[in-house]
DNA sequence: CGATTTTGACCAGCGC
DNA sequence: GCGCTGGTCAAAATCG
């Protein structure tokens, strides 16, 4: 993987920055960017509909799907299969569809309104900071994101999502709520 | 005490 | 085939 380039992001993937934020800061209005762009450009609602569709497309929960072949997985999805039983290497490899986020911050962990858990941290190479991946806490939802700072600018936090959530965002939905209650009110009028 | 994080081990994919 | 690397598991530790 070249250095500095969005953390597992295939060609295809578009990422998406945003502009300097506080820590606490939402990760909206995102910029996006893909390979074919000299700069940044503002997400307008339709590249937003496009990415997220096409993820959700992509990103069908199917359990035997060739995604999903190693044993690990098979197991994950209450499979029991024995991990010795698992011929390697003629699945074709999968690449889910990812969205990365490039985040100024001094906080690694921004607040996306859900609730992740952390599974694992990997060192990587060439780079001074570890990489961290959680896993959506929901339990039908199978959303994973990758946290890892750029090694050529520690100050941006790359945000790595693979796939889509089949839940609303909680503290959407909180915020959302009570504007909701009062448009209902005043349409009454 | 349940939920979450940490961390070493394991496994698969890929390049040589 | 072998070694390197990334991704995940799972037991232990920690937290609230």
């Amino acid at each position: 993987m070249e250095e500095g380039s969005p953390i597992a992001a295939g060609n295809n993937v578009p990422y998406l920055f945003t502009p300097t934020l506080s820590s606490t800061a939402p990760l909206y209005p995102p910029l996006l960017m893909n390979q074919s762009m000299q700069s940044p450009q503002i997400a307008s609602d339709m590249d937003w509909a496009t990415i997220l569709s096409s993820t959700a497309v992509n990103c069908e929960q199917k359990p035997t799907s060739p995604c999903l072949s190693m044993a690990s997985r098979n197991a994950r999805e209450g499979d029991n299969l024995d991990k010795n039983k698992v011929k390697p290497g003629k699945t074709k490899k999968c690449v889910p569809p990812r969205i990365a986020f490039h985040t100024r911050s001094t906080e690694d962990i921004l607040d996306d309104g859900y609730k992740w858990r952390k599974y694992g941290q990997k060192a990587v190479k060439n780079c001074a900071h570890p990489r961290s991946y959680y896993r959506c806490t929901h339990h039908t939802c199978n959303v994973k994101k990758q946290i890892q700072r750029l090694s050529k600018d520690t100050s941006i936090v790359v945000t790595t999502y693979e796939g889509i959530h089949n839940h609303p965002c909680e503290k959407l939905m909180e915020t959302l709520s009570p504007l909701l209650k009062q448009l209902q009110f005043l349409s009454r009028f």
